[in-house]
DNA sequence: TATAAACCTAAACTTAACTTTAGATTAACA
DNA sequence: TGTTAATCTAAAGTTAAGTTTAGGTTTATA
């Protein structure tokens, strides 16, 4: 099946401009044209899907050429790709123990301001920081302080 | 306690110019000083803290800025404040979510690169897709690509 | 077949978040 | 007290990842 760059700006929900601009920087490496015109087929729509992929876990545009690049290059490149993944992988895994705190930190600052909005004040919440806290409360703030 | 400039720029792995950026973006409200020199305390190392977490909540500087302005504002700005923070918590589940995701595609091409690897090619693997792959790998698959 | 909608390129522009530079002041130390 | 290290500001520069513009071509439709 082939799309045009119209309908596949509406299927990932990308403008048309950001594809024409990955396409520049070589992402959608021999793309197919017929007189000009772009033709995305189901490669390319799993290409932006491993773009966005490897964009969320931090790798750049001329990185991820690279690894068009290679895909070129045929089984002589195996290795190499699969370490990068490797790598991709332990970029998500930092990104996922960061996130979980905080998550511990947002929480705790709802929990807080809860608080605040209850006693009218932050007084007796500060007084409290860091040790007299409610079990739940001190394991949150431990997270997002890390302990 | 109090820190210069340049211990806090240890302390938290920041350059110095990105703390006097920050600064100049009215980060940090009513800092101390003595004879123009910056004194950081505790409370900065604790506005630092919040930052990066809002900052990875996908926060722009000057709405962290507008947070930083509400807490000089006192209890009037509990609830917004509140709100702020109920809303960074929904972005950081929407991001868990596709970071989980986005690990599944990962794995599963760290699973597929393995194969290409043991074969020498790609070829048994792309005629395996979507449908004859192991268990394991078809989860991984059918989460990378949304069901 | 006219004409509107969708597509094309190249190049300039934009934006956020820093970073660097230049020149000056302050603090720490021998 | 001199000199080296750390700090300061203002302003210009940088970078990545797009977006916009201008001017043109191709495709679809009435």
């Amino acid at each position: 099946m082939m799309y045009t760059i119209g309908q596949v700006s509406k299927m990932v929900n990308l403008p048309i401009s950001t594809l024409r601009y990955y396409d520049k920087e070589g992402l959608f490496p021999n793309i197919e044209r017929t007189s000009g015109i772009r033709k995305f087929s189901d490669r390319e729509l799993d290409t932006l899907h491993v773009i966005e992929c490897l964009k969320k876990a931090g790798m750049e545009i001329k990185d991820i050429k690279q690894f068009m690049e290679w895909c070129l290059d045929g089984p002589s490149t195996y290795q190499k790709r699969k370490e990068l993944f490797e790598e991709q992988k332990r970029a998500l895994e930092k990104q996922r123990a960061e996130l979980e705190k905080n998550m511990a930190m947002i929480q705790f600052k709802c929990w807080y301001y809860d608080q605040a909005i209850a006693d009218g004040n932050e007084d007796h919440i500060t007084e409290m920081l860091p040790d007299h806290l409610p079990e739940e409360i001190q394991k949150l703030y431990n997270r997002a302080h890390d302990l």
